[in-house]
Formats: structure tokens, sequence, C-alpha cells
DNA sequence: TTGAAAGCGCTAACAA
DNA sequence: TTGTTAGCGCTTTCAA
């Protein structure tokens, strides 16, 4: 049994149609060259063997590569999931396909995937960086492979940039809260977040301090074993702190639905003695009981324009730049204003 | 300004160090027969040009692509998005990266990004086919590249697979239901259906079909605007049918959401009224109100298995094989006996 | 309109 | 222990 690897190659081709490489070169990349007669030959040819052409000696001989890396927490995570398909979909135009890894937020594992891109000769990168150095990113840059930042605002380096304003959704959220009368307000986060979740926070903080108030900040462990649980879990925690909060800001839907359900388990009213909010309106948020109040972004656009700079960076007269999206309020049911709202008044 | 495109190649790792190529390669691979002094400045070399190899020039050269493509119907999509990290991180000993795409249930996309793949000389294929056409794949497969069948049966294919029991899953959940008591039983399932979906309406018909009793099978438009929204509207035509159903078995999770909302704007109690069972126990699943009774299957280790299973087929004694997931039944609050059992004695 | 030839960066067989 | 050489499949001058 004779396993003919691949399709046959152009040599093949080329020998099938009595003609030379060149030739055969020239029909598939400037068929007008080629005597109508000739070209036949070579189709058939081409046919014949079942010819598919070498991406990797293309790219040995210095053409553009089709593979585009992307790199981020967690691909499985549906917020970067979504980003993924948009950075899919923005890339399908120029024929270009994903190459996808997820860092766990670890740098080492950061640095070993870029490495690997590097090595296949991407196109270029778009990451959410999970280190706080910068520099790896400016030395692939500097070695010619684009690279773009996501969800992560570009700051002053020399690098293309999709972000979104976290301190803004942070704020939007806390003047929400603050404008239906809380003053005690918690911000129930990870561990270990990051950074878009570390710029949420800050700006729950700064809209708090900007009006007097201190924010109440809630840790909880993540990853064993999920969100989901831990945000649950979270409760006691809430509802022991003193002074008790009347508000909840989560780092996200998914811990807001653990919240929620804790709340719940607890016997404790939402939004009448506390008001949740959560942060990427999932789509299940606008389904849950209570409808969550939360503050959207625009996952799937994010990686979708992230992948036309990244194709930008190939075109002449290209400069770096930034495109920030604004997150949005999302006001829905599980916020309300505080029980005792009168006597703080 | 210069811009120095990628790192040095091996020519120059060679002549700075002042030796050969092929001395820098065995430095490279195979270190014990290279010299300790020449060793160490070729190593200096590495390090002072920056030397990253180059992926495609290797493969060339006939080694092993470290590339892996995955297709799936979406990978926004939070099951498949779980199966590609499963393939990611069985992936990884490997050293293998993942070249993921999405075909949208349309074959033409399928087959594009099969063709996309073969160009980049990926090592395999895993693919959950949107098509039911084989022989692309049986094709591919001759070529020399090795292809895994994902949440799909092997049947008669000379291929390696892994897959779940769909019907059988169907039928646990039908199962369940009948044992409660109910005799009128809808599937609630999209206008088009990946066949997993169809395999899993087919067990809960076997089912009823044992028992006597037919199914009522309702369909939805899924795409425009989301599946959650079409399975709330799909609830005055569930109410509305005749016999009304007294338990619901849907497509997924998602859908099983949308339900419960609609029915519960309906004022249609879950399970006193109807029951209403998932599929896929996605981690909201036991978060719902009611907590979802609901059919899980092991995402991830699907995705793991399947990569373990495509590192597999490089490797001496390799014979393609199936693996099978069972799936499982998750009784939670979501379903009961139906209202009026009394009379259906 | 077609073909010959060089060379992209690398590996491996062989020679020195 | 190191170097020379051929060649993987392709594109691209340049010559015929």
């Amino acid at each position: 049994m004779t396993e003919r690897v691949r399709g046959g190659s152009m040599r093949e081709v080329a020998r099938i149609a009595g003609v030379s490489v060149s030739t055969v070169a020239n029909v598939l990349s400037r068929p007008a060259i080629v005597a109508a007669d000739t070209r036949r030959r070579v189709e058939l040819a081409i046919d014949a063997v079942g010819y598919v052409p070498n991406g990797p000696a293309r790219q040995l001989r210095g053409l553009p590569s089709l593979l585009v890396g992307s790199v981020t927490l967690d691909l499985a995570n549906p917020f970067y999931a979504e980003v993924n398909r948009g950075i899919e979909d923005g890339l399908a135009p120029a024929g270009c396909l994903l190459l996808a890894g997820s860092t766990d937020l670890r740098p080492d594992k950061e640095e070993q995937l870029l490495h690997l891109l590097e090595q296949q000769g991407v196109r270029g990168i778009v990451i959410a960086p999970a280190g706080t150095d910068a520099s790896p990113l400016l030395r692939l840059n500097a070695r010619g492979i684009p690279v773009v930042l996501l969800d992560h605002p570009r700051e002053r380096l020399d690098l293309c940039a999709v972000a979104v304003d976290d301190a803004l959704g942070g704020r939007l959220a806390a003047e929400h809260l603050i404008g239906l009368g809380h003053r005690r307000i918690a911000f129930l986060g990870g561990a270990v977040d990051p950074a878009p979740v570390l710029r949420r926070r800050e700006g729950v903080r700064a809209a708090l301090a900007a009006a007097g108030l201190e924010l109440l900040d809630i840790r909880v462990r993540i990853h064993p074993p999920s969100l989901l649980d831990a945000a649950a879990a979270a409760v006691d925690r809430i509802l022991a702190a003193s002074p008790r909060p009347t508000a909840v800001v989560c780092l996200n839907d998914t811990a807001a639905l653990g919240l929620l359900d804790g709340l719940q388990a607890a016997g404790v009213r939402v939004p009448a003695d506390i008001s949740v909010i959560g942060y990427d309106d999932l789509p299940i948020a606008r389904r849950l009981a209570p409808p969550l109040t939360t503050v959207s972004q625009p996952n799937y656009e994010l990686g979708q324009v992230a992948a036309e700079l990244l194709l930008d960076e190939g075109r002449p007269g290209h400069t770096h730049r930034e495109i920030r999206f604004a997150p949005n309020l999302v006001v829905r049911a599980s916020t309300g204003p505080p029980a005792h709202i009168d006597e703080l008044r």
C-alpha cells in the first residue's frame, strides 16, 4: 500500500502537463501571461494530481503568512471565545487563519506561546497580555511581527491597540448605584485579577472617592472550583461585612450570577436588600431572575477590529493607532434604591 | 531605520560563531555530539542574534508540523469553546498549536477551511463535520493528514473518532420523564440542527415509541436573533399545542434557559405545570431557578481525547479507533411529575 | 510565451 | 568533531 503523502507537488504537475515548474507557477499567479492552450493542459494536470499549494514553501520564499496568532487568558472563557470569533471573521477576507492559545494569566505560558508563534512565522499576533511587562511584545514588533493589544490600553506603546475604557465601566456602575442612593458599595473580585478587572475596580473606587465614599473590597479565590461557586460562597462575607454593603459590583456576569444565587439561598432579596451589578452583558444576563443590571462591551467587535488593525499593518501607509470602545451601562432589575434610603438623607 | 525582519537565521549564527550551519544545527538537535567549547560559542551566538528557528523551513524539510486544525460549528459557542480548550491542552505536551476555525454549519465554509488547513500542512485535523458527506475527510486522510471525528460517531469510517452517545442522552431524558408519569412530551429543536441534536431528538423519539408514545416536535428558527429569545418565543406554540405537553426536552441548556424564562413570563410553573430538561450541563444550569435537570457530557475531555488520538496517529503501531463517552442524566428541580398524574393512571 | 536557475532556512547523509 | 553538499516546494528574475 503506497501512501501518497500530501497532494502532488508543482513539479509533478509540470511533468504531467509537459511544461516547466515556472509555467505552472505562472498559471497559478498570473494566468493571463500563459497561452490559453498551455494553461488548459496545466489546469488539467493540477486537477489530475490533486495539487495543493505548499504554504510553508511559499512562506520560505518570503510570501506573507496566512497565520495570525491570538493569545488570550482562556479561549474557553465566553468573553474571549467571542473575541476570537471576531478575530476569525475579521481575518476571513484576507484568507487568514486563527492560531489561538490560552495563557491562564501565566507569564511563562504567554512567553512560550509567543515563542512558538514566532517560530511559525505568523503574520501577526493579537494579544490580551497576561504579564505587565510589554517588552517582549515590543521585541516581537521590532522583529517585524505586528502586535495588536487587545482589551488593553495602548498607553505610550508603539503598537496598535483595541481597548475598552474599563475604568469608565466601573465608574458607570458606581455612579448608577450612588445615584440610586447607595453609600456602602462593595466590589467582588478575584484574588488575582486580569488587568481589565483591576481597572474596573479602580474605576469604581475612583467614582466612590469622588463622592466621598470608600470601597469595600471583597476578593474570592476563583480557581477551585469555579467562579460561580466562589461568588455564591462570598455571600457570607458580604453579609458579615460591617458596615454591610447595600450594593455589590461584580467583576463579571458569571460572578453576579453566582452571587444572585447565593443571596437567594440566604434569603436576601435583590434589589430590595442588596443591589447587584454584573459586567459583560452575557446573553443570559437579561434572562436571570431578576434580570441583571450590567455593563456591556462589544466583545465580538473587539476581536474583529483587532484583526482589521493587524491586517492593516501590512499596508503601505500604516500608522499605529488605538481604537477605543466605550462600555455601556445596561440597567435592568437587579439594582434599585437601598432599603433604608430615608435614614441616609 | 533598518527594520531587522525576523530574528537572525542559522547562517548568521554560524557566521558569528565561526562555524558551519550544520554545527549550529547539531548544537540545536544533538548537542552531545558537539565539543563543549564549540557548543558554547554557538550558544553565545544564538543569543547574540536572537535566533528563532524557522518553522516553515523545518516543515519543508519534512519534519512534522506543529499545527493542528480544529473545525467546529462556531468557536464562540460555549460547548465548542470548551472542546477547543480541551484540544489545546491535549496538544500542549507535543508542543503543538491550535488552528481553529468555524463553519457555521455551512459545508462550503467547511470545505474552504479544510483546504486552507491542508495548504498549511497541518499535522492533523479534528473536525465536527458540518456536512453529511464524509468523503472529503477520507480524501484528506488518504493524503496523509490524520482526521479525528469529533462529537460524531465513527460508523464504518476508517478514521479515529470521539463520540458521545447522543441517542442515549435523548433516551435518558425521555425515560426520566416517562418514569415521572409524563405522556405528552415535546422536543424543542432548531429549524436546522447539527447532527448531534438530530441524534438526541431521535433518541427521545425512540424512547417514547418504546413506551407507545408519540413525540411532539417543535422547531424554532435559531439564528435571528438568538436561541435564547427563540426558545422564549416558542412558549406560545408549546402552550397552544394540542394535546398540550407536560414536559419539554430542549436541544441544549441555552434553549432551556430561554424556555424557562418564557414560561415564567407566561405564568406557567416549572415543574408543577411543565417539566423542562436541558442538554450540556453548562455551569449555569445548576444556578438557574429552578435548577435545571439536564444531560451532561464531558466537553473538555472530548477535545482532549481527540487531541490525544490525533497525536497518536503519528506513532508506529497506531490503529484507528473510537472513544465513546456516555452522557449522564443530571436530575435537578426543573422536572417533576405532571400535574394531573392521577387521571393518567 | 516558456524555461533555466538561484535561493528562501533548514536537516541529514556523508566526507574529511 | 566539524564541514560540505543536496534538496524539501516554491517564486522570481532573466534569458531564450
